[in-house]
DNA sequence: AAGTAACCGAGACGGTACGTCGTGTCTTCAC
DNA sequence: GTGAAGACACGACGTACCGTCTCGGTTACTT
């Protein structure tokens, strides 16, 4: 991620590295995880990892986003509630993942360290909302989208809701979520004319 | 909060170290705050601090909620649209305000301290969305709002969006929001049969 | 040694740090020893061992010189020869015994760090020597030493020779140099007129 | 120094690395130089200071030792005072030299490092003690020098009061010293008899 | 002239210790 | 018994070096 020699880098060190970071997180989550233990549990010098992350958030995010896989890839099927049902069902299965819970706690350490806040913006949240601005961009060309819409506005109405529940635990992070979001977001809320 | 004898609770003290706590957070963030230098700068024995509240969260969760004062009185003008944008415009405006940075570094440290999280969201959240559904409640009986909505998701709908911007910082809190996403909220996302 | 209030310091905690600096260097000598052993040993937080002494070496002088004992005085039965037999026989006996290896290890020190020597010289050093010239002194006016020689000189030239082995290590430290010393500074080398 | 091939070794390595060694020295002391730091100063790999030497008092005591000279031979005019306050004098100018400061920090590592000290007596002190020895035999053959004292203890009897003031910088350490040294070792302590 | 074996520079690696900061508990003294 | 003060055991911080270990690259000997 930085700056000396990426040749000569133990690529074993590294995995054992983020492997125990998870790990980490899983037992005791981000705040409680600290370098020595990652260290200490991948079997590695401090200095080991001081030299290619900057922190342990950045540690985290880089195991999380490796974890997560390339998904930046917005399904297309010609029917956008569709896409966006199979995506947004994606991300609440992320986020209701234990293996996961680190994703939140990257949100939350952000908040107190605008270096991770970058970071975790541009390593997982924009190539994501750029996928699917895309994809919305199409669905409105194809009219099935309203096209006075602001496109990052729309992406935000659509994912916010999910997010709010991981973050503010309300309510439990479920798959229905999406369907009740999806009819609401769509159908709008202003009455029916019938009613 | 906890035990002791609140009656003979140093008023002088309680202030102290929740204007100090404050001070901190604003200067450096909460995660970077610490109880020792709330004391130091309180003038306080750490011993104080720690007979009353459980965590530097819970200190600053109690100056935060005496800061924003008991607004979870909802306004009813007999407009909920109008009434919602006045309250939502409320929300955005303090969360774009620098004296509550530490109002998202709460919902921050939520992440990995169930007990913060439970408080938050008794403390914080719970009395505000109550006060809400109540507000959308009369909005439905009078033909205001789609009877067939849960009135937890039209709440996660509207505010999510809000909350989402002031933790993802992926654009700047504005006031100009609100209105956004009551337009797409209340017109909904599908095309327009003319279009 | 220090600053903090005195009053309030932990009598355990010092003693504890002052056997465990003084077994360690024991095992391993001044050199391999280390504030974390010291610490882990003594069953103390590293910042109990900072608060009080600057370093290693001066946590293992105060050891050393409490070790030793209050012999600052100086034997004086009206034969300066003999007294100087029993006082120079009680050094050699000291640097002799393997309980005081860190006595010459901070002489060591001494030599890299301005500081440690100063403590040393002003701890330890000078107030045997001030001891031993005031018995020389008295010597002298007895008509036991010759008038016209320093004093300092003279203790240099006595003591000397012990800590040179000591610290050099060419020839074991043994009580039989006291006498070879005594005897050959006292007649001096200068040929015997019947030679 | 020790195994691999000789004939292959970098003599422009060497150099820099013996170089560096006491330029590091000069400037904070033995104690605080590292392999690392003689290493990079050098412009060397870390191996090929360890390929040749076993430690960095071994490669300082090498860099002393060439840095001066190969004085083993001792002064003969005939007059054994003379020829010892000679040689005395270059050691006391060469204690006094703050090129030579490394010399007495080699005998406080030496306090620590069985292997060290054993390097140094039998590199540095051996050699110019056997030849010191030698000449004062030769003395007391002549009649300069009373035949019942024994040699070594003759040496360190001289000798030792100039490293005592190096070592334990009760006194600075100045030429003046070798004077008083001679007269008072020569003349011994005893009370005159006109006195 | 090509092959090969060594030393060389560089520097990543698993470690230990550094000296500092913060934790939450504790004890002491003043009010 | 509350409050200011702060010492205490503990654990983590991020850095400096340790001594070992590959890596090319460059000689300088072999064949």
């Amino acid at each position: 991620m930085n700056t000396p020699n990426q040749d000569r880098r133990s690529q074993r060190a590294r995995q054992a590295i983020l492997d125990a970071a998870l790990e980490i997180c899983r037992e005791k989550g981000l705040g409680k995880a600290s370098m020595e233990e990652i260290a200490r549990r991948a079997g590695v010098g401090k200095q080991t990892i001081y030299r290619w992350w900057p922190s342990k958030a950045a540690v985290v995010q880089e195991a999380i986003n490796e974890a997560a896989g390339d998904v930046t890839d917005f399904p297309d099927t010609g029917d956008v509630r569709a896409d966006l049902r199979t995506q947004m069902t994606a991300v609440v299965t992320l986020l209701a993942n234990p293996r996961f819970t680190p994703f939140t706690s990257l949100i939350g350490v952000a908040q107190d360290d605008p270096e991770a806040a970058r970071a975790f913006l541009e390593g997982i949240v924009e190539p994501r909302v750029q996928a699917c601005r895309e994809r919305l961009r199409r669905a409105q060309e194809q009219g099935q989208l309203r096209t006075d819409a602001d496109l990052d506005d729309v992406v935000e109405l659509l994912y916010a809701p999910l997010y709010y529940r991981a973050l503010l635990r309300n309510r439990p992070v479920a798959p229905e979520q999406v369907d009740e979001v999806l009819k609401l977001a769509f159908a709008g809320l202003a009455p029916v004319a019938s009613q």
